[in-house]
RNA sequence: GUCGCGGUAGCCCAACCGGCAGAGGCGCGGAGCUCAAACCUCCGUCGUUGCGGGUUCGAGUCCCGCCCGCGACACCA
């Protein structure tokens, strides 16, 4: 586009960056966007908005990639500062900032892969994202930035590590508590020793041991997930289903190693039982509960040669249809059940040809454990195991039952034993038709039933006591029966394990943990917490940043930590309160996950030294209210991938420090907004090659060429490689950030993903140049405005605007609202002359969607300052209500005539207009009914 | 396979509690402005609401069955 001969004063690409830098110093010169907090440095009573009722708007704070924005990251971040300034409009305190998860893996590979230090290209990021953040005029309050990796920042990181450490969860309580309330009940013998000593006769090591098995914060040996291709283990929540790396698709192995966990498994029922108390999506509440995957059901123990052996069932109800059992391959009793030899006249389909049950178990733990995750699925249609030679007796009526194993039965999930159930579970009637086991059904199918495994209601059936009973019913008596004869109890069982949450990392949050090295130069493996008063424990220099990582498929390998390269750092002398005594520093660092676990925290009091936060900027940001009894933040919005992830860990530790007294919110978000993305077509060569997809262009039969060279579309993401890729810079450059805002926020609902069409930006621009003509002469930059009053018509349109926009605004339906503002604007510019009491209004209500110009334009008005405080428009409900209405007419459902009468007609003055109005396609016939819908329609039937 | 979300004009999307299928944008066509064009303004264009059935005076909207797309989970006892 040639703008030479542009008028001076049109609304070009060039005069929006003119008046976007203008206005961008502006605000952050005069701290527009401060917002006041009740007590400490952030306090300013003098602020518009001290005191005012609060919102805190937050985005999922992004990593500062080196890769830089491109137009789909700022979606998300773009709606929340049109959220935030509608709301500081319509008189809120608003806390909207933006901060940077600027630790962990991806941040430390870019580093590792241009050889500088994490912390220098995590910085050089940092500033690229805040200036393009700037350049997108968004309203955040910059005091309040921080950065994960700031020390100031994970020094209270390593203080709320220290707090989940010290302290321990009260299952009488359902809270947790202070570790040292735990100590006290050893030590006043209210609590009995593991084994059963005096707590005064014990070592401090062994009473460290003792303790140490009760806080959230631990370490373990337990089966850990090993990623050589990473060099690290990950949480469960990063391994995918097939059982690959989220990050970099590398293999997973099951390896036992010493790492530290977080007892969130404590944390089960209030994590899915408060979901009711949040305003968020269905579909990730849901996927949390499903994560959680809490199920009720029975414990029942089926007595063996080897001992009781324990099942878990959602179903004790059909406890008398269980006709044969299976234990996980691994599962520990599997060895001592085995007896030396094939049971007399044992099936020989049982025994998979092997000559002696141990022979035969062995080999189907080789052949399990030989199967990748991935074809462990694969074959899940075809189920395969073997009889272990030994039986168990069915506690309901004391029928001996064959034990098999089996890898159908996973033996992380319950006891890793079932009782099978074939007549009412298709996988073990599956196993069943194999192995040729009996099946008794216990629950009556519908008449008519031709399947096999009947899993619906119906009545109970060959269960003794329990006929006739349906399902709920004879669950609790079946769970009642088993209470009163000792064979069982009923149990509720989760999904979710503990969060492993150790990483073999460099750039990462440092353990504030150390152990004790004796006099002959051993370690001591209980770790012993750091005081408060040794934070921040900085992270080292070290020589060699990098990973250690491994041939990706090669299980047989063991993490190294770069932490552990420093020995200066790691063998350290300190005073514990005993002394200066030689200890060894733990070497792991914490996942990435840790900062975003309570950065908007650190956002409402970011300078506080004393405290992570103080209490009463808590109680003010985030604190419980009546309409929001969990408190949290009024507002979060970003993407659906953290369903299970950061927002389950936040939840996590939130709750903690609630527990413990810190904040007065049981619940860190309130409101969960998921935005769509914005995705991109990528056009390939018949070679399969990537062509700049700004090069390829589309003839009348759409067909689309590259270079003259016909070239095949496909859909999906921006990125460098699909060469693809549109940056906010450019868009920035050539229509201006304004522009480039109200595009984003018109395409669509902001949760609805969609595709990215430059040529479209131009609709966005041409609203805004007829708004700025509206109100400014193009040839000379004089107002244009009238001081005449608006015509009737034209009043009743805005007010009509005002109240829609509103209600939009409020519902973060900000397409619409668009559209409702673009109808002004053209309503205006028909008319051909603006009165001051449309225009203004009209600058204040665009001025979310497009801050800059609607400064520029509120100033040309005649207005002091900025309009950020200034007051939203609000509708005058006399102008709302019409004062004619037209009623179409409809005969049978057709369309047939309609009707103009004052709004305030009788319902019978209405049918009488309508069916003189449709008389003719009456033609005579009697209405045999009328319908009038009061300001609707009239519908006639004959 | 199970669960969730979606399917409206050439494209992106509106349509409250069931009430005239169209708010807005892109594209396309025409006119005005212009020496001419761009820009701008105005006018216009476009439909089996994925398919089939049901309820209703009336269905894009509610119910049942299917098809397609996207996402999550995937032997969870």
């Amino acid at each position: 586009m040639s703008e030479a001969d542009a008028p001076a004063f049109r609304y070009t690409a060039a005069l929006a960056n003119e008046i976007e830098k203008r206005w961008q110093d502006y605000w952050s010169a005069h701290g527009t966007f401060h917002a006041p907090n009740p007590v400490g440095p952030l306090s300013d009573p003098s602020h518009p908005r001290s005191g005012a009722p609060k919102k805190f708007v937050l985005d999922m704070f992004p990593y500062p990639s080196g890769a830089g924005l491109h137009v789909g990251h700022p979606l998300g971040f773009i709606g929340t500062d049109v959220f935030a300034r509608f709301q500081r409009m319509a008189g809120h305190n608003v806390l909207h900032t933006m901060g940077f998860d600027a630790f962990g893996l991806p941040a430390e590979q870019y580093a590792v892969q241009t050889g500088t230090h994490p912390r220098v290209t995590t910085e050089q990021n940092v500033e690229r994202y805040r200036a393009q953040l700037r350049m997108l005029g968004l309203g955040h309050d910059e005091r309040r930035s921080v950065a994960t990796t700031d020390v100031g920042f994970y020094r209270w990181t390593q203080w709320i590590f220290l707090q989940v450490f010290n302290s321990w969860y009260d299952e009488a309580a359902g809270k947790a508590r202070p570790i040292a309330e735990l100590e006290a009940q050893y030590a006043d013998g209210t609590r009995a020793t593991p084994d059963g000593r005096d707590w005064a006769d014990l070592s401090a090591s062994d009473r460290r041991a003792v303790i140490n098995e009760h806080r959230l914060a631990y370490a373990s040996d337990a089966p850990v997930n090993w990623c050589p291709g990473l060099g690290t283990v990950l949480a469960n929540e990063e391994v995918t289903a097939d059982g690959r790396s989220e990050r970099g698709n590398f293999p997973v192995f099951k390896a036992n190693l010493r790492q530290w966990m977080m007892r969130i498994t404590a944390y089960t029922d209030r994590l899915i039982d408060d979901l009711d108390t949040l305003d968020w999506p269905e579909p990730i509440k849901m996927m949390q509960r499903n994560w959680i995957g809490r199920s009720y059901g029975a414990h029942v123990d089926f007595v063996s040669d080897a001992g009781p052996i324990t099942v878990f069932t959602t179903r004790p109800d059909t406890l008398f249809g269980a006709t044969y059992m299976v234990l996980a391959p691994e599962h520990e009793l599997v060895d001592s059940l085995v007896p030396a030899a094939w049971p007399e006249g044992t099936h020989s389909v049982w025994t998979g040809g092997h000559a002696s049950p141990a022979e035969a178990v062995s080999a189907y733990r080789a052949f399990a454990a030989g199967k990748s995750e991935v074809e462990r699925q694969a074959d899940a249609k075809e189920k395969t195991g073997v009889f272990t030679g030994a039986y168990a007796t069915n506690p309901v009526d004391g029928r001996q039952v064959p034990v098999f194993i089996a890898d159908y039965v996973l033996a992380g999930y319950g006891t890793g034993a079932i009782m099978a159930v074939p007549g009412q579970d298709e996988r073990d009637w599956e196993f069943a038709e194999v192995f040729e086991l009996p099946i008794i059904r216990t629950v009556q199918p519908p008449a008519g039933w031709a399947g096999k495994a009947y899993t619906g209601e119906g009545p109970a059936v060959n269960s003794g006591m329990l006929d006739g009973l349906g399902i709920a019913e004879a669950k609790k008596k079946m769970i009642a029966w088993l209470e009163a004869e000792g064979h069982g109890s009923g149990a509720t069982t989760y999904r979710l394990r503990d969060w492993l949450f150790s990483r073999q990392r460099y750039w990462g949050e440092p353990f504030p943990v150390v152990y004790a090295v004796t006099a002959d130069g051993d370690v001591d493996n209980q770790p012993i917490p750091l005081p408060d008063s040794m934070l921040p424990l900085e992270l080292p220099e070290v020589a060699d940043f990098s990973p250690k990582t491994f041939d990706p498929d090669d299980a047989d390998t063991v993490p190294e930590t770069p932490l552990s390269r420093n020995r200066e750092w790691v063998e350290v002398e300190l005073d514990l309160g005993d002394g200066l005594k030689r200890y060894v520093r733990e070497t792991n660092t914490m996942p990435q996950w840790a900062g975003s676990c309570w950065y908007q925290l650190r956002y409402i009091d970011p300078t506080n030294e004393q405290a992570f936060v103080d209490p009463a900027n808590e109680a003010y940001w985030v604190g419980p209210y009546p309409d929001m009894a969990s408190g949290g933040t009024d507002l979060y919005v970003g993407g659906v991938e953290h369903a299970v992830l950061h927002l389950l860990y936040a939840r996590f530790w939130h709750k903690v420090l609630f527990d413990l007294g810190h904040v007065s919110s049981f619940e860190p978000y309130h409101r969960l907004f998921n935005q769509g993305y914005i995705q991109a077509y990528a056009y390939t060569d018949d070679r399969g090659v990537y062509v700049p997809a700004e090069e390829v262009t589309e003839d009348p039969a759409g067909v689309y060429q590259w270079h003259g060279e016909k070239v095949g579309r496909e859909y999906g993401k921006m990125g460098k490689s699909l060469k693809n890729v549109v940056t906010p810079d450019e868009m920035c450059e050539q229509y201006g950030a304004d522009t480039f805002r109200v595009y984003e926020m018109s395409m669509g609902p902001l949760e609805v993903s969609r595709p990215w069409e430059t040529r479209a930006v131009v609709g966005a621009q041409r609203f805004l140049q007829r708004v700025w003509r509206a109100v400014v002469a193009e040839e000379t930059g004089d107002l244009v405005v009238v001081d005449e009053p608006a015509d009737d018509a034209t009043r009743r349109l805005l007010h009509r605007t005002i109240a829609g926009t509103r209600e939009d605004m409020s519902e973060l339906r900000f397409n619409t609202a668009i559209a409702k503002l673009i109808e002004l604007t053209n309503a205006v510019t028909k008319a051909g002359r603006t009165p001051r009491e449309v225009a203004e209004p009209l600058v204040l209500m665009v001025a979310p969607f497009a801050p800059h110009i609607a400064e520029e334009l509120w100033s040309k008005l005649g207005h002091e300052g900025s309009l950020t405080y200034a007051d939203f428009p609000e509708a005058d409900p006399a102008l709302l209500v019409q004062d004619t209405v037209t009623y179409p007419v409809q005969i049978n459902g057709k369309l047939r005539g309609k009707i103009d009468i004052p709004a305030d007609t009788t319902e019978a003055a209405v049918r009488e207009a309508a069916l003189a109005a449709v008389a003719d396609s009456l033609a005579g016939r009697a209405p045999k009914k009328v319908i009038v819908i009061p300001g609707r329609m009239v519908s006639v039937v004959v």
